[in-house]
DNA sequence: GTGCCTGCAAATGATTTGCATACGA
DNA sequence: TCGTATGCAAATCATTTGCAGGCAC
């Protein structure tokens, strides 16, 4: 457990981000647990839970600059809320309409062929891809 | 042109949407120029310097029902702001980071492979791609 | 000690809502 | 006429910002 802890500091050191006590316990609740994507709100009220009382405010400042140093990236779903989602690699989602939710795809042999040039000064800087699902109807 | 109009009012008619002046207006300059994306307050500007003096609470009401028509749709892409496409059907986009513009993919041969199964109960209802490109570092 | 961090409260910007009026069928 | 649409202004919700006090180095 210390031990990932020094991790966690080390990792923001790295990034150029001091490794304040507010800046740690959210490092360690969004990366303890794997991959995960959630809310401002839902990492604040994690916080607040586990002792950490944060300010809202704080949060989002924090996973700006997490999101800005790569270590999270932002979901492109349209949502009202900004989901942010732990891991950074290229792969996939299912989001649910109606209820905004985000589930990861699961075994991720899902491939994406011909993918077109992007244009004059511009790299792709990230795929992505959206699978909505809506209820079945019956 | 008479014609246009004429399609446009079927078509709302259709939806069991009273075809109103407001409603024709957006519907025609959304429609008329083919593919677009555009925010609320885009349509907004430009209904009103059509010489249709609409009520930006109106736009967004309009833009809500056409999307639950089915006559347009909401974009995946993670803005400010609600992007709306006049293209309902599985395509693609790039999305330009920080400018926050969303560009059409141009030759759509993209192609997804292995797409994976959704979750007992639910049915893909789209699937979108997100290309997102930035400023390649000179 | 110095400068970056944090928290609070107020500001902002997009979107929604309530209600009185106007209009299409 | 009747019920739905529209417009306006106020309300709401997520997010940002300014500034005073704290903490890391």
């Amino acid at each position: 457990m210390a031990e990932a802890v020094t991790d966690v500091e080390t990792r923001l050191r790295d990034c150029g981000l001091r490794p304040t006590r507010q800046r740690v316990a959210l490092a360690d609740l969004l990366f303890a647990k794997g991959d995960r994507h959630l809310t401002v709100e839902e990492l604040h009220e994690e916080a607040t839970t586990a002792g950490v009382p944060v300010s809202l405010a704080t949060v989002y400042n924090t996973l700006h600059q997490f999101t800005e140093a790569g270590l999270i990236r932002v979901l492109a779903v349209e949502s009202a809320k900004t989901y942010f989602d732990t891991n950074v690699s290229d792969h996939h989602h299912f989001f649910v309409e109606g209820r905004n939710e985000v589930l990861d795809i699961p075994v991720s042999n899902l491939q994406i062929d011909n993918l077109p040039e992007p244009p004059e000064g511009m790299e792709i800087a990230h795929v992505d891809v959206i699978i909505r699902l809506r209820e079945k109807r019956r």
